[in-house]
DNA sequence: CCACATCTGTAGTGAACACTACATATCTGG
DNA sequence: CCAGATATGTAGTGTTCACTACAGATGTGG
């Protein structure tokens, strides 16, 4: 038996193209129009591929989050708790105004808040952005543990508290915030960690 | 000439109703159908009364904001910097996880990213949000001149910090985050403000 | 070269959407 | 009580949506 016509274009280049338009318009403001015409394939092949509009997203999801993990990677080796916020949320303020992508950041962007029918993509958004607020907290509780944080700092409420900022300035720069506000917001916020570290300078 | 037949129901009534439904599924996801059984009219009525779907919500936030605007002014009343950011943030926590309402900030919820036809959207919520942002510069400009917060400090950059948090809390209030995560999270966040209050205790 | 499997493009499908025509009902001013 | 004006309920309108049937194209295994 054959292996069947291969397939015409590729997978990641066409989700990259995806992830661009439910970055931008939002996984109910995306048509299956716009998205096939970005991804430059017709609908039976979408469908083919990932199943259906939901499908799509997710797979877009998956690629995003990839990517994002080698970053939090890096973010996480910092040496103490506060350049680890630091790093995260200038570096996010670059990020999430880098002219090469829509502002913002697709994990909320994606979709806050959906319609019938929709109502388990916005879990699907909150679930990958615990998985970052994850990586700090046990990157915090490590800092705890090494007296890097004081004794009586709560690494969970860090961790939360580093991803609620990220979060709202990414609603910032979706709504036209420029890199220099962002930045500020990111030095203002660093002050809290720094309050709960030890050695201060 | 008479002046018609008297409308039937109550348009601020009607209003919160409208503002639920776009506070629950956003302004994209809430449909016609939706909005008028929950108002309690039919469609020429809404029609009638706010124009089209976008005038309704335009309605609909007027009304939120005015009820915010409400709170907001005992916000500001707090005597320091620090105070109106604790009793911010932490009424914040509150409001936002009140079963009474949908999760989150109607602001958030009703749109950050939508579809062709509908961009103006989230730029007229993020138009009420800065509001709310200019309330709080104002008063940590009056704050900084009363030597309450550090000569060296940036209230307009306050401003938008506290403001981003509170959008950030949002976003996870409607993702599942409970009264007690956002008030961990809004403790945190007041430290930011205290280390640029001069009085710090 | 043939049977078979998979992809691709055209051209739709039914459903749901925002919105409205129209007839009827209920008011005020004279 | 009548004329004009506005609201209401029924029942649609055209459009757009996610999704797909189908026929033809292009590959592999025998």
């Amino acid at each position: 038996m054959g292996m069947g016509r291969p397939r015409e274009f590729d997978a990641e280049t066409a989700l990259d193209q995806a992830m661009e338009v439910f970055w931008r318009h939002g996984y109910e403001g995306a048509t299956i129009a716009q998205l096939t015409e970005a991804m430059g394939i017709n609908p039976p092949s979408l469908y083919a591929c990932f199943g259906n509009k939901e499908g799509l997203l997710k797979a877009a999801l998956d690629r995003y989050s990839k990517l994002r993990g080698v970053w939090m990677d890096e973010v996480v080796a910092a040496p103490t708790a506060r350049e680890v916020a630091e790093r995260m949320l200038l570096g996010i303020a670059d990020k999430q105004t880098d002219p090469a992508n829509p502002p913002g950041c697709l994990l909320v962007q994606g979709g806050i808040a959906c319609g019938t029918g929709s109502e388990n993509v916005p879990f699907e958004l909150a679930a990958r952005r615990a998985e970052n607020e994850d990586q700090l907290r046990d990157r915090f509780i490590r800092a705890k543990a090494e007296g890097d944080l004081k004794p009586t700092s709560d690494p969970a409420a860090l961790a939360r508290y580093v991803s609620a900022v990220s979060v709202g300035m990414g609603v910032m720069a979706s709504s036209g915030s420029d890199r220099e506000a962002l930045r500020q917001v990111a030095s203002v916020a660093v002050q809290a960690v720094e309050a709960q570290s030890v050695g201060r300078t």
